[in-house]
DNA sequence: GACTCATATTATGCATAATGTATTTACTAT
DNA sequence: ATAGTAAATACATTATGCATAATATGAGTC
């Protein structure tokens, strides 16, 4: 049916990454793939996923994309019904709101250790990490804010960390997060946080963490927002039409 | 149910459920019956999954087995290497405690929303539900426990309900929770935490909720503690003796 | 003309086979 | 005897085939 030159209306599977070939981390790559594909709003929410449609586009069998389709489930971005395959979650403004609230709280709890537990060389480190939080190279930036929440995490005990790298993964704005002047923000919330940290003020470095987040997820919803990821087809539409 | 003989050394997985053969949940199963077999203590910490072995016992093929090891390895049950497969985590005490602490903080943000949002009607089964918590039966008190708790948590976000099933999935301790006096205990504390909620104070069942989680976690660790699931040589290390 | 039921088609889920990689074992050379 | 290397084995991972549930299509009826 679909030789090749078919999927020109609208086949959201099209890039076919180059075959790295390499064995062992195909779920992940497919994974990362319709990842992609959800949060940069190419799948539309309630769009089912199509397993050969996948396959085709990268080049896999089956069993790598059911494997990468059961931890997009368990990530929430997809929902997965017994006979009936994948279909894209329906993600709201306010679940994005409340994913960086949570994020918040743990974080938070985080921060408040790190202002306990965190030596001297850490934060001489972490205030390092943070003068250097300057420029416009938005890979760079991801890198330092990365870094720079790492070495705070440090202080947290493993099974924490496990969550935040966990909830780290599910947030959908990664991608755009340091556009326009949401990175000056940045720097002032890691600022404040820095010093409560460096100030041994567990409490404070709580709050202003969970103050971050909490930003952080408004700037990441009005992001998401532009970028139309949240172009519900409107409760009002009647049903028989969407593809 | 299969707990009792010899499942310490030569094959833990014996028990061979029937042959539901119900398709479209087969990694469901097999997803519980390994979870079952590392929180009993069946499979120690370090212990490689055997997937044939599971195959037999189970009467599944390998693509179902796959995809509940990649479940469980989100879960932090299990430790997934490239190409050398799935071994079971070391869980610590520090893990198990950090874990009721994460669920303490999540769960108390519910709770404090709970105390904003839930209407009269709700209460007045929350209070329903409490007024029965009593007798010996434990599945009972588990039902009545977990039903406690959903109401509270309805007044949640979807995002924070799912984080907290998420939470309450991976927790090992389900299974023995209400031994002992441990109920006695959770029937306070749910009183506590019924009354802040009731008098409509957010900060009083937050701080409730999570000191609930807090004794939850302390039970649960000296009950794993006397299952010998901790039966590591001390804290000091495990030296290269474990395969 | 709308609805219901039967049939055909599609796609999911599981089993099995094939493939490549890590690990062990055997052998040789120093 | 030991170290290094190469063959062999074991096993994880991916590909493919097949049975079945779900969905779409069309005929027949009210």
């Amino acid at each position: 049916m679909n030789v090749e030159g078919t999927l020109d209306q609208d086949d959201p599977y099209v890039a076919a990454p180059p075959s790295s070939r390499r064995r062992g981390v195909l779920a992940d790559e497919v994974a990362g793939y319709v990842r992609q594909l959800i949060l940069t709003g190419s799948l539309r929410p309630g769009t089912k996923i199509d397993q050969d449609a996948v396959g085709r586009a990268l080049d896999v069998s089956r069993s790598p994309i059911r494997e990468a389709l059961v931890v997009l489930g368990y990530e929430g971005l997809l929902d997965l019904t017994p006979r009936r395959g994948a279909s894209v979650a329906h993600l709201s403004r306010e679940d994005i709101v409340d994913h960086y609230e949570l994020f918040g709280v743990v974080s938070g709890r985080a921060a408040a250790m790190a202002a306990e537990l965190l030596d001297d060389d850490q934060i001489r480190e972490l205030s390092d990490l943070h003068s250097r939080f300057t420029g416009d190279d938005q890979k760079a930036l991801q890198q330092l804010n990365h870094d720079f929440h790492r070495v705070i995490n440090l202080a947290a005990p493993s099974r924490t960390r496990w969550l935040l790298r966990h909830l780290e993964r599910t947030v959908p704005a990664n991608y755009y997060e340091f556009a326009d002047g949401w990175n000056l923000r940045a720097v002032e919330h890691h600022a404040t946080i820095l010093e409560a940290i460096a100030g041994r003020d567990p409490e404070g470095a709580r709050r202003a963490m969970e103050d971050h987040l909490h930003e952080s997820g408004v700037a990441a919803t009005s992001e998401l927002e532009e970028r139309g990821f949240f172009a519900d087809p409107g409760t009002g539409g009647p049903a028989g039409a969407e593809q």
